[in-house]
Parts: C-alpha cells; sequence; structure tokens
DNA sequence: GCAAAAGTGTTTCCCATACACCCATGG
DNA sequence: CCATGGGTGTATGGGAAACACTTTTGC
C-alpha cells in the first residue's frame, strides 16, 4: 500500500512541527501564574517564551509537550489538554513551523529548574508578563480560556436570560411593552424585551438592564416572577429564562427612540399579536400575578404618578380586574388599607369638578415596597 | 539569527503535516450531514474519507484547508474553526502524520463535485456513516462538538441548578432534609439537595429527579420558589439555581438508604447547621412562601397521610405558624374552606377518645392542587 | 376514677357589600 | 344651565374571633 512517493512527501514540506506548553499555577481556585523559559538560543534569544520544541519522529505531539516541559523546567505534569495548532507561516522566523500547543494545570507553584534549552525559569503573574517570544502571547490567552472551560462543573451549561413582562396602564387599558426582534429564531415576531445575563450581574440587574436599555426608564418597580426552562422552548439551544415583571408610572411610558434598532410598542393586553418563543405563557403567569397582588399589596401605586386622584386609583383596579367597583365601598377600602395624604393640591381635567390629589404614606397591614 | 542547523532540524523530523475538513451541513437550524470522499489512493483506497490533504510550504493550515477542499469538492467556504491536531504516530499507516482539523458549517446542501484526489464526493447522514479511513470518525465527532459549540449564543453560559426545600413535620415540629456534601465546594457542610439541570429535562422534571434520587419519594407537592444568580454564590463558577420546594407526608419521611454516598438527614427548622452557599436565604424564602401558602391553598393535605384527623391538621397549622388556635374556631374554619370527608374510620391512639379520620376532598374557593 | 385528647355552639364585632344624592367645574 | 365626573353615609349580612364544657378512651 506504501509507495516510495507518498512517504517521501512530508519530507519535502519542509514545516516543523514543535509544541507548546501553557503550564497554569492554580491559586486559590483562579489560574494566575504561567511558566515561562528564558530562551538560550535564536530566534528570540534571551527573550521569555513557553516551554516547547520540537516533536520527534514517531511521537505524538502531547507526549513531546510533556517531555519538553520536563527537559527544559523538570516539571512533571500529568494532566495535558490542547490548545489547538498554530500555523501561520510567518510566526517562526527560522522558517515554517507549526505548532500543537496544550495547557497543563498545575496545583500549587512546585519548583522548577532551567535545564537543557532554558537559560532561565520562572512563575510569571499573568497580568504582568514580560514581551514573549514568536505568538506565545495568543496562545497563552487561547490556553487561559480553555482551562477556564475546563475548570467549570462538568454539566451542560444552557444559556440564561431575563425576559420582562412590562406593565403599564395606558389609553384605558392594561398594556405590554413588546418589542420586534431583530434577529433570529423569531425574526421580525414580536416578544417580551430580555437578553443573556451577564456573568458578573445578578439576575435582578439584568433585568433592570434590559428594562433601562429598553425603556430608558430606571427605579421602577420590578419583581421576580418566575423561571422557564422547558427543554425546546428556544429552537437554537436550550435557554433557561428568569422571567420578572415591571410597573411602569403613566407619567413615564413615552418610550425614547431606543438605542437598539428594535422596535418597541406598547400593546394593549386584549390586542396583542402572536408571541415570540413561550412568552404567551410568560404573559399569562405575569396577568394572574398582577392581579392577584393587587389585593394583597400596594402595588397600584406603581402605576400611578407621585400624585394622582382616587378616581385614578379605582380606575385601575377596574382595568385589571375587569370590574366595576362601587366608588364609595372602594373609598373606604383604599383608607383602611393605605395611609394616603391629601396634598391640598387639585386636578383640574374637564367639565367637571376638580378632584384632590393625594400622595401614598404606606399600607396598613398589607405587603409594602 | 538563523542557524543552519536549526532550519535543517525539521526536515529531519520526517512528520508529515496534513489537514481535514469536516463540512457539515446545516438542515433545519442542525448540524445533518457531512461532506465525505471517496479516496483514489493508497492508504484506505476507495474508502471514504475527509476531504483534505498536506499543507503546502509557507501555507497555513487554514489556508491549506480550505484549497484542499476546493480541489477535491469544488466547495468553496468562508467559515473554518479549528477543531484541534491529530499526531498519534499510527494514525496513519504510511508514517507520522499530524492533521490539524477544521470544522467548516455549510448552508443547504450546496452542490459538489469530485475532482483531484476524489474518486468519488456525497453528503452522509451522520447517523449513517460508511466505514472511514484515518481516526476521521473520531475527528467528526470531535467537530460536531465543536461546531455544536459555535452554533450557541454568543453570550456566556452559567452553570443552572435546582436546589430543593424539602419540608415535612416530624416530632411536633417543621422539618427540611439536608444532605452533606462530598465534593467541593463546601465539602462536609450541609446544603439543600439539589444538582445541574440536564440538557433534556424541564426545571421541574429536574427538581423531582433530585427529589426522588435524594428521598426515594415521588408524586409528592413540588412547587417552583424562586430562582437565585448572585454573581459569586458560587465560589467556583458562576451558577444559577432555580429552587424549588416539596412538601413530604408524614408517612413517607423514612429516607430510603442513599443511593448517592452523600447522608441525608432531617433537621427541625428551628435547629439548623450552618449552610452551604446562599441557602439559608432560600430556606428562608421557602419558609414564608409555606406560611403564606397555608392561608390561601390547601397545601396542609401535602404533609398529611390520605386519611388524618382534624387535630393533625391543626398541629400542622399551630407548628407552621407558630401560635395555638381555637379548636372550635379552626373547624368551623376548615368545614368552610374545604371539603372533607368523614371515612367512618376511627384512630385510636392512647389514654383518649378515639378521633374520626377524614380525607380531603377538595378546597372551596382556595386554590386546589 | 383520672388523665388526656376529641368533639361541639353561641355571642360579638368588624368588614365587605349594596345602594343614591349633591357638588364643583367648563363650556 | 347642563353635562360630567368628584365627593360623601347608612343599613345589612356573613365570617372571624372569643370563649367552656362534655365525651370517650387507656390505664
Amino acid at each position: 500500500m506504501l509507495s516510495i512517493h507518498e512517504v517521501a512527501k512530508p519530507v519535502k514540506q519542509d514545516i516543523a512541527l514543535t509544541v507548546d506548553v501553557v503550564a497554569l499555577g492554580l491559586d486559590a481556585d483562579e489560574p494566575k501564574r504561567v511558566l515561562l523559559i528564558k530562551r538560550k538560543n535564536p530566534p528570540f534569544q534571551d527573550h521569555w517564551a513557553l516551554p516547547g520544541g520540537f516533536v520527534d519522529p514517531g511521537e505524538s505531539p502531547d507526549v513531546a509537550a510533556r517531555r519538553e516541559l520536563l527537559e527544559e523546567t523538570r516539571l512533571k505534569v500529568t494532566d495535558l489538554q490542547q490548545i489547538g495548532a498554530y500555523g501561520e507561516p510567518d510566526r517562526d522566523p527560522r522558517g515554517h513551523t507549526v505548532s500543537v500547543a496544550f495547557v497543563a494545570p498545575v496545583a500549587g507553584q512546585p519548583k522548577v529548574e532551567a535545564a537543557d534549552d532554558a537559560a532561565d525559569v520562572g512563575w510569571f503573574d499573568l497580568s504582568d508578563l514580560p514581551a514573549l517570544a514568536f505568538d506565545h502571547d495568543r496562545i497563552i490567552a487561547d490556553g487561559l480560556k480553555a482551562q477556564t472551560e475546563t475548570y467549570r462543573y462538568p454539566y451542560p451549561h444552557p444559556a440564561v436570560t431575563t425576559d420582562i413582562v412590562i406593565f403599564s396602564i395606558r389609553d384605558e387599558a392594561l398594556n405590554v411593552l413588546l418589542i420586534k426582534r431583530n434577529i433570529a429564531p423569531f425574526k421580525g415576531k414580536w416578544a417580551l424585551p430580555g437578553g443573556f445575563v451577564r456573568l458578573n450581574e445578578s439576575l435582578e440587574q439584568c433585568a433592570a438592564r434590559e428594562l433601562a436599555e429598553e425603556t430608558g426608564v430606571k427605579n421602577v418597580y420590578l419583581e421576580q416572577l418566575y423561571s422557564f426552562g422547558a427543554p425546546k422552548r428556544d429552537p437554537r439551544e436550550r435557554v433557561i429564562t428568569v422571567a420578572y415583571f415591571a410597573l411602569i408610572p403613566s407619567d413615564k411610558i413615552d418610550l425614547k427612540p431606543t438605542t437598539d434598532a428594535a422596535e418597541a410598542r406598547w400593546f394593549a393586553i386584549s390586542d396583542l399579536p402572536p408571541l415570540s418563543f413561550d412568552h404567551d405563557q410568560i404573559l399569562e403567569v405575569a396577568r394572574d400575578r398582577l392581579t392577584a397582588k393587587l389585593d394583597y399589596s400596594n402595588i397600584v401605586f406603581q402605576f400611578l404618578p407621585k400624585e394622582f386622584t382616587l378616581s385614578q386609583v379605582q380606575t385601575i383596579y377596574e382595568i385589571i380586574q375587569g370590574t366595576e367597583i362601587d366608588k364609595r365601598n372602594f373609598r373606604k377600602w383604599l383608607d383602611s388599607h393605605f395611609t394616603l395624604k391629601d396634598t391640598g393640591k387639585m386636578l383640574r381635567g374637564g367639565a367637571h369638578r376638580p378632584a384632590k390629589l393625594f400622595s401614598h404614606m404606606g399600607g396598613k397591614g398589607i405587603e409594602t415596597f
């Protein structure tokens, strides 16, 4: 089966195969330091570089990596993970070399000893590296990334988003804010605003950030609703979403021109377009929660400006509950459940008696925010 | 800088550098088919293999991959992602070759044409591949994995777990089930039972599975509680947990010998050990929810066997609310909120009058499960 | 017979509900 | 002056809370 021609071909290539090892010292559960050697020979003589060298004929790259590390630094490692192959033709001034790079996690900071081709050897803090030979800075960066990946729990990592059901009262109706998606999946369809959780923000921070990005409002009522995680709720990959609901006062519902290209619009809850993903289900849960909380908390006032009339409060109850309420009974109920302060001001609004303006001072034995 | 010796060294290696390309046809948003060629020459003559070939001197591996794919199949690709280097000395019967493998996503299934070294070419279903040359089956598997990774949303993916607050009434006290962790972090400390969400199970399924694994009980009351996602709640990496709470009847609280090595134990809520992570916080939320739900739902009966006495029901309310309740008023309240059926049986339990046994038939205007 | 838990009614009070008319303003 | 929404009081009924004694059993 073997022909001379085919065996000979690689020899003509003149491409050298090398290995490089990113040995990472793990201090206090975090990758912190990397092992470097000072090169004894050209090119990059006297420069710091990763341990490594040429692969011997018949030797697999991982064996070569372990051998080179041992020869140059006297460090023995067991866990080697391949980062990838680096083969830009100009990466080595001597000629075309392809390097297979590995990352090795090293517990503690074992003693190392310069030997063989290494003039010196040492552990370097990642935030304070010397100038490096070849493309070793890039290899270290990739190795760090690969190591961080393997350091994670050995279980699937789904994507996690927050979605926000933003309610407001507009034109005598309960409204919800939707955005038109401008990326797949469900491109062009309406959906709840939301986005991916960043690594350094809490779930609530994420929701608040998305809310601010979409509406420009801050410091509004925001409450975690429920988490949705059906395996196929996103067609692209497993996405778990933590849904929040937000209430926006009627005097803040003007949308600022969205920074995103996405179009945002208020929809009356009775007149919704088809929604993306399982957002109709999320919306339903949000509505139920909203209705329930009207009875035992003071969220009504989250829909209202600081100063409001009693009729405005009643209207919100009527809209959300979909029922008519007796004015006198409602006012008695309000009085027994909340402390409202007569501001002394009046709201004049049409051909009728002006209404007193009140402000909300807290609840009486009711859940207060 | 260049010495003859160093330039010559790679030539002496006799290691050939090749590339292989896993071209994946993406049908309906999922990787489905892979492009293979039938080899014209030995080794593996007439076998199917990945497109690929030797890297030319001065050519970087990704350029070589694109070139070989074009030469052999007339397919032009733009997005190439490196999978890794394959360099086992015996992977090629001709001698030592190291192959840098790439994966290329291909939209649709463009026409291909056998050319150059390829006797034939075709798209093959991944579930029905022919025998492959070299280690190409392994390369395809790795390529598929790499492609699946890149296909994911380009945002950080945190780990996601469920934790379950398992309540029961034991020895006249509200108890919670804890497990002793036998892995880091918090090894040896007590924690709520829980675990990582698998990709093909819903959040609730995950919680139910963990519950069954820890306690052996199934079909008990399980409700989503709240999601916790503070960035540093797990010291190891970002972990978002969806907390559930479960209620176990007093006649099922005997723990079966745990299949895991982990020790599991009931703790009175008033006498808890220090807990791992933010589990004390989760527990607090669970307690609040439990207390609240006693008032407006029928969860009490989840703590009880099918047949129970009215005093048992009352005791549960007294334990959880921490108050004494008037017996006559409580029974009137029970009667007006639930439909309880007198089973006709009696419970004899000591030197006193036997108690009637009832069973629960549903709620009256109350949340029912 | 006695200790221990089961079982049973009445009164009181508060809160939810039902219900109707005058007031202040703009046009 | 009239249309429009603002503002106010009383009567009724049902459910929650307070409260104490008899019954049945085991020992």
